[in-house]
DNA sequence: TCAACCTGGATGATGTGTCAACTATTCCCG
DNA sequence: CGGGAATAGTTGACACATCATCCAGGTTGA
């Protein structure tokens, strides 16, 4: 059971646990189909995918309805090259629109248009639904509760400390150090 | 990240509870740092991807270290056209190689070279101590039970019906196949 | 036996994510 | 003021996933 696969683990490498192996085999494999499903029926209910849907909420969610490229990479997780590839390509199917920022030379606005704005009414209902079927039906409260918890304890640990060195690209706000620190993250 | 309140659902769209809606954007938030720190471990410490990982631990979880291509779709739930591209990549860095197959001249075997040997060999030990380091320990023997509890739950509800539909163009056979305990370290 | 169909798998187009390099502006500090 | 560093954002090359389509080899049945 213990990984017998690999037996030239001359080294004192720490395999998981069976229950650990287990509970891994299955978040992988849920997570995987789960991200699967919710892509396909995205978009196969709308126009939009499921990154175009991510960018199109942040942006319903902002007051003005626009945003500097690189606060929404920011609030994305996503780094700056991701979203201006991803901007561009939204940007020629006329979901968002681009306007120049006259206060700094340098940047530029993201701003939602109508096409954009019908786009996400249109799709996050399904998308709600879906996620609701899918997951929250399947849950107790309990569960429910667990999922969060073990989701932000995770979490926590992958942005704090050595690992949030690579993610600091774009997190730039985190007063954290960027120190090289490679071998990442494989516990002290 | 998704489905914040929308404020203009005049339909009947039953959107998230509050603390569902707390958990959902946590585990999303989770779940994309984590993939994408464990890609990036992978190929900082290796030469191979997490899909290549993938690939391998099917293959040497063989007993003959050969496998018909849609077998491997099948037991990563992969299409098949991602499958045959993926290891054309393969094939092409040394990974792997094909074989005929002689008794169905259609088909083909993947067989596990030398060099995917160590690569595989090489990359497991660290890819399995990032796991432990990022998730398990930062969860209880409680915490560990619930993510397998909860992950399972969703993955059969992803896997029969209707849901199951699109997947089943490769899942062809067997409707559950519910982790058959091969002890296939941490494969992805 | 032969035509219709099914299956295993490859291929090309397209959309997407990542990395490294680049440009243009602004900031900081002497 | 001026010059280097940081910042905002783009671009190009490449790896990857998906979809539709194609094709060769098997299977079925009249």
């Amino acid at each position: 059971m213990m990984c017998q696969l690999f037996p030239y683990a001359e080294q004192v490498t720490r395999w998981l646990e069976p229950e650990q192996q287990r509970a891994w085999r299955a978040y992988v494999r849920m997570q995987g189909e789960l991200n699967a499903h919710l892509s396909r029926q995205m978009s196969a209910d709308s126009e939009i995918s499921m990154a175009d849907f991510a960018v199109l909420v942040q942006l319903t969610d902002t007051p003005d309805e626009r945003v500097r490229v690189l606060e929404l990479a920011r609030s994305l997780h996503w780094e700056k090259s991701r979203i201006s590839h991803h901007l561009a390509r939204m940007e020629k199917r006329g979901l968002v629109r681009r306007e120049i920022c006259r206060s700094d030379g340098r940047g530029s606005f993201v701003v939602l248009t109508e096409l954009g704005r019908s786009a996400i009414e249109e799709a996050a209902p399904a998308h709600a639904e879906t996620v609701r079927a899918l997951v929250f039906d399947q849950l107790s409260d309990d569960e429910v509760d667990a999922l969060r918890e073990i989701s932000e304890k995770v979490f926590t640990r992958l942005t704090t400390g050595e690992c949030a060195s690579v993610i600091a690209r774009c997190d730039a706000d985190d007063p954290m150090e960027v120190v090289s620190e490679e071998g990442g993250c494989t516990e002290a």
